[in-house]
DNA sequence: TGAATATAATTTGTATACATACTTTATGAA
DNA sequence: TTCATAAAGTATGTATACAAATTATATTCA
């Protein structure tokens, strides 16, 4: 079978249909999948620089930056600095969608023993903190 | 750690991570990681449907259409299909591209366990087949 | 102080990625 | 035959995703 020892495409194959499943759920509430992720970290954790939340996301900060068009922004005191905050209306979503968060990932991780679990994370941090000299 | 236990988002994380280090190989060909999978899938076999093809790299045909309008096209007998050919340009690179395919698993795989790599496989492919209410 | 450097974010340009709708051609059934 | 349906691609619109360059501000140090 084609591609099948190749783990940067079998990795991107399945990201992609996870994706689409998980953007299914979310849709109805007007997000894609990456806004979905982008409000999770921000109910963990408001106000965080958008360097900072790139950073949790896993995200360039010029991709951020179209993403976070329409959200509410503000200033204190470092002007290189935006921070970015929760609007009322995704505040008033917390609840639902943190609850949608976990079903989501319950469904998936339901699919795997806790071996599976343990090695396919192990393998996804090797994978994720491998040094071959990229940045 | 924020999404720790995240399935869908360690999995794109780490998608984006490995396709971006495919990317800086790749690009001295004038190639991204996508264009590089359907090269591959085209050395393999040429002359596929557009629609075979989006099989095979696991893409909307949709998204194909985008990618193949630079390429070769023909259209043997069925009007509603057409085929896919690799250009000589394509067919002179394929040695090189081959080996750089390889090298790059193979650079992915070295960093795995036997282990390691059977229940990743194991798991991804749980993960893409799961049946979970999509098409 | 003031120039060099670093930091935070944006801009620009390119390339996926896909849902939806549409066009064209083929096929099947009445 | 002819209408309904299926199949193969394309078009459109939206949303990532990121490299490279740029802007604006802050910091450091000579």
């Amino acid at each position: 079978m084609l591609f099948k020892d190749c783990l940067c495409f079998q990795v991107g194959r399945v990201a992609r249909k996870m994706s689409r499943i998980t953007r299914e759920k979310v849709a109805p509430y007007g997000l894609s999948t990456t806004q979905f992720f982008l409000l999770t970290a921000l109910y963990k954790e408001d106000g965080m620089l958008i360097s900072a939340l790139a950073s949790k996301v896993a995200l360039d900060k010029a991709t951020l930056t179209g993403l976070l068009d329409r959200m509410e922004r503000d200033d204190p005191g470092d002007r290189r600095a935006i921070r970015v905050h929760l609007t009322a209306k995704a505040e008033g979503l917390r609840e639902e969608l943190t609850e949608l968060y976990h079903d989501n990932n319950g469904m998936f991780l339901s699919l795997l023993s806790q071996e599976e679990k343990d090695v396919f994370e192990w393998v996804v941090n090797k994978l994720e903190t491998a040094d071959v000299g990229m940045k």
